[in-house]
DNA sequence: AGTTGTGAACTGATTCACAGCC
DNA sequence: GGCTGTGAATCAGTTCACAACT
């Protein structure tokens, strides 16, 4: 077993997998897998997976193999999905509108509780249940409403001083989709998810590829 | 210089990045820049930033640094990005209309020339120039207009069938933010961009940060 | 017999450090 | 003096291989 923080991102990433495919086979009421059929539906090795569940304990049985809803349960707990997390939602364009209808988030119990947009056409706008915001309200409704996670979704220009902004109301996470680095202090991650240079490395494979 | 087939998918990603970055300078009229500079503006080290322009020749000169104009273009060279793609989308829902109307791709040269979606509430509706097919159309379409790459926006259930539609019509690449892995045939590559992995990764970390 | 858990070996990526050039 | 390009050294992540257990 090792300290939360020293644990690479990539094993962080593949135990999510885990979790889901866990998920479908609970649904499909199998009751044990081997590592290497886990691997196998997602794509590793055998040793992978164990080495990967090693890092947060013993699950399995010799001989047998994994419970696949106690190993579930497990990894719900390791990752901090056994509860419900509160989020705010900046930037009420098409990628906001995405992800606040993003059926996968509130199935993982993140909850989008705030939407914000600097846009005074956008402002008082309702999108379902949620009312778009002005910035000047982040710092009290991130107070008020409890909220933990921020994510960005607004252009570019406008990315870092966002980001600032949430990190001064008290958001200790942060998930940006704006094509810049954000640099948090201490005691805030952040996370980036950037479309275009997804599809540029698409491109280049595509184009080297030796058909 | 390396074969392109065995330069790391960090390599690719970095040099997309630095490549970003080297359009800011230049709009800046900044003429030249060292691998240390343009480390420290992207968050890597400066040997990071030589090794990875390594792969694919030399671009620089000792003592003085790189051309910011020379090395843009050829990193987009590199990167394919000195032309048009052609791009079919699939699922014309909130994520595909967030990426239909997302600014960066169309910068890039990336054209978004043919939209799929087999809820026939939709068939026939125009999101700006482009119009809804059925799937149906696919094979065709994809002919006809000479695409190359394919954004898998449509939910799990169907995004095994999408896939190997395209790769059927002749596809290369395939952009997939469906959460499944898509096994692809040689000859074609897949990038996957998974929200709610990248969500949970956000909560993992955050839950166990030490504040 | 079958499968886990894990130290050891290996592979790949990053960082170091310095020779070579401007 | 300053900075690149690159071999060598280090570090991290993955795979191997087998003892331990059911």
């Amino acid at each position: 077993m090792a300290e939360p923080t020293d644990i690479p991102r990539a094993v962080i990433q593949r135990i999510s997998i885990y979790l889901r495919q866990l998920e479908r086979l609970t649904v499909d009421d199998v009751e044990t897998i081997s590592s290497a059929q886990l691997g196998k539906a997602i794509g590793s090795s055998d040793a992978q997976v164990r080495k990967d569940l090693a890092y947060f304990g013993q699950f399995g049985r010799r001989g047998v193999g994994y419970n696949v809803p106690a190993l579930a349960r497990a990894l719900r707990t390791i990752l901090s999905l056994d509860r419900e997390w509160r989020v705010a939602l900046v930037g009420a364009g098409n990628i906001g509108r995405a992800l606040c209808t993003y059926r996968m988030f509130r199935e993982r119990g993140f909850r989008i509780v705030a939407l914000f947009d600097d846009d005074p056409r956008k402002e008082g706008c309702t999108w379902g249940r949620l009312k778009v915001r002005p910035m000047r309200d982040l710092a009290r409704v991130v107070r008020n409403e409890r909220i933990e996670l921020g994510i960005i979704a607004v252009p570019q220009a406008g990315a870092q001083a966002v980001a600032e902004q949430l990190i001064a109301a008290g958001v200790r996470g942060i998930l940006n989709f704006a094509p810049i680095r954000i640099h948090p202090p201490g005691g805030v991650e952040v996370c980036s998810v950037d479309l275009a240079i997804e599809l540029q490395q698409l491109a280049f494979l595509t184009a080297h590829l030796h058909r």
